[in-house]
DNA sequence: AAAACTGTATGACCCAGATCAATTAACTGC
DNA sequence: GCAGTTAATTGATCTGGGTCATACAGTTTT
């Protein structure tokens, strides 16, 4: 039996995505601020600045000073944290309407994470200075962006759940079901995950390595619960990878 | 030789200490409203209760109604959360002035973690409506709080990392320097830390167990950098203990 | 269409750390 | 001070998953 080809498609990301135009459209749908009046929406919108990032390429350092607030408008972003042993460690990942960097020249001088474009991607970042400009002149702005955090914080938590008490195996299958909710493509057969994402990228969010991530994956392609391929895959059966996270496994 | 007798010597608990004349002093201290005018102060004094809660004892349930938020006033309160195996993974240990539980009525209707005294403690709680009410009132409070909120979610980020790209020894070292520095006192010889917490909390809080807990604290003492006991730590060389975590393990 | 990459798969081996079991030390209440 | 309880230690054994090495398949380039 030959292998599958290849069902991804990537978004094009048009240059015009970032115009003027378009970008009003965009960040008057965040949930920030779609609340709030054109008038509003249309002064913060010139507080932006979008910026092209091509996919691989770094849009900030862990350490860099803290300058901005991104958003991603178009496009994959993912957060990482670099070990000193070298290892890579994948903490999220970010698609459009998603906000990234820090939100304020309080909370801290320097980033803590590294961002990198997944695919090619358009941001569109604020100084922290202006943020707090907004933040200041519209306090249920600062509510929303507060539940955002907080939303954020119990996600990580979750993971340090996973981390400490569950197997790669439950991990991985974990991390399948969180992308496939987040940023999966309902197609007949399963739900496609083409963000793209390797077996490394797999292994930096599960705390594993990319052989061990490469043979679970194989048993689960034998037991049909997936098919994958190159930096894509497919869940056909959510349910058999809900049992077995939830199945105490002893 | 024998092992040395405890030096642990807990802080009384008065239980005038929730008294109302003491909250307002406790509360006007905290970081989220010690900029705030005396009558304000007085007022957010007002909508919060105390409850005294012994040692062990559970403040709110994994799963509960998340109705209030809570300030520690006194003593120390661990957050946990239980994975379906039945381990028990401990994501924080909380002190005075720390606050848990859930801001607003709009960030999620449960709580994601368990919360239970590790002392007999003074809790102060407020209804999450009454918050929501000084949010809305004090517009710097809500960026206090979006401050303090990113900043967990920094220190949960930096958990991940840990979990997934350092050994157990080293993740070990790196929980006994975080919570020396939060909670630890200076003593002569050293730092002591006194929560009181056992090999239990160490391993729930390291992704490990308590046999593996032990065997690497015996290193440490035998090595001269740790004196340890039933429920008690100090530390006597921080600096091997950092240099053991910088160390790139391969 | 052949060559050159780059990501994926799999086999063989090994070790950090979990698990199981038993002993000892420290604290608590009488 | 002694008995009872709970935490900590230490040993013996086992295994999930990391590491190293090699082969293979899919894209991309020429």
């Amino acid at each position: 039996m030959t292998r599958p080809k290849s069902p991804v498609r990537l978004e094009w990301v048009d240059p015009a995505v970032c115009s003027t135009d378009y970008r009003l459209k965009i960040i008057g749908r965040l949930p920030f601020f779609k609340h709030l009046p054109p008038a509003a929406i249309s002064k913060i919108n010139n507080l932006f600045h979008d910026v092209d990032v091509p996919a691989d390429e770094r849009i900030y350092h862990e350490g860099d000073e803290a300058a901005y607030l991104h958003l991603v408008a178009m496009g994959k972003v993912k957060l990482v944290r670099n070990a000193e042993s070298g290892r890579e460690v994948l903490l999220d990942i970010l698609h459009g309407g998603d906000y990234f960097g820090s939100f304020s020249t309080l909370s801290g001088r320097a980033h803590t994470e590294t961002a990198i474009a997944q695919t090619d991607s358009c941001i569109l970042r604020i100084s922290s200075r202006d943020f707090d400009g907004i933040l200041a002149d519209h306090p249920d702005v600062t509510r929303k962006v507060l539940d955002a955090v907080s939303r954020r914080l119990t996600e990580s938590q979750e993971i340090v759940k996973q981390l400490s008490a569950y197997t790669v195996e439950q991990r991985i299958a974990s991390a399948l079901m969180r992308l496939a909710s987040k940023l999966g493509e309902s197609r007949g057969e399963g739900v496609l995950i083409q963000l793209p994402f390797s077996r490394q990228d797999l292994a930096a969010m599960t705390g594993s390595t990319t052989e061990t991530v490469s043979r679970v994956m194989s048993r689960f392609a034998d037991e049909g619960w997936v098919k994958t391929g190159r930096k894509w895959v497919t869940i056909l059966d959510m349910k058999k990878l809900e049992e077995l996270i939830s199945k105490p496994y002893r």
